[in-house]
DNA sequence: CTAACTGTACTATGTGTCTTAGTACAGTTA
DNA sequence: TAACTGTACTAAGACACATAGTACAGTTAG
């Protein structure tokens, strides 16, 4: 259910946060469901129960996720919602990216090419 | 001429490489020419003489610039090509991320809109 | 030739982040 | 009561990055 990559550059605990936050956009992971626990996550892929620990705490901080004490980690209602408008910040990532591949010198063709490809792949599995 | 971000998670060495990259790709370092010595760069940006020669030892690995000992640091004749076809690779950064947003719930309109408004914008400075 | 420059190669040190390890405490639940 | 839950610590190690200092060899202008 996860995949850790332990020679990236981005941190664990950040690849966790991340493909959570797929799952639940995903659907795979629904809206009030409970998450696993952080000591059987740990176990599970092989982890440090403190590097969950740090993931549920930035989740819970994003708003995705609520953890209570004795009881879980548990889906918010809206976090799909959440992170949704978190996304919609990241457009400024993709802006930064393309005007870097036009910097570069890359074609606009290949770089809307290559947009169109994607968004009408996935406009078939709709 | 260069502008050092300390904060960022982005090495200093490689804030420098992708600045002089750009550099060269928008014509102002031209190929052939001697980009500043490891010592006057240094003191230039405020930043150590060994962080210089590792920027400067990745350009010349990537064949952006040759290094001459006794010399200097020099612009490679088909360094602008050589960037180029590097950024092309890098279309599949551009593929991760969009993807990443459809998965995220946002729309292929925003997307392609972001996209359209930055490509059209550098078709005007044409 | 000399002096001042060039890149390069080291060692040593400090720092910050990430991760692991271990322990402990309080709340929850069957 | 026993086994679970999240949480909060301290301590240690690993690693990349950056700094500091020194040294060497090649180049070049005077």
């Amino acid at each position: 259910m996860f995949t850790i990559n332990a020679l990236s550059r981005t941190p664990v605990y950040e690849q966790i946060v991340d493909q959570i936050e797929k799952l639940i956009s995903a659907g795979i992971l629904k809206e009030g469901e409970q998450l696993p626990s952080v000591r059987s996550l740990s176990i599970q892929i092989s982890v440090n129960p403190n590097t969950i620990q740090k993931a549920y705490g930035e989740l819970d901080s994003r708003g995705i996720t609520g953890s209570v004490p004795g009881r879980g980690c548990f889906v918010m209602p809206n976090a799909r919602e959440r992170i949704k408008s978190r996304a919609k910040e990241k457009l400024s990532a993709l802006t930064a990216l393309v005007e870097e591949l036009l910097q570069a010198g890359v074609s606009r063709e290949d770089i809307i090419k290559t947009v169109d490809s994607i968004t009408s792949k996935k406009e078939e599995s709709k």
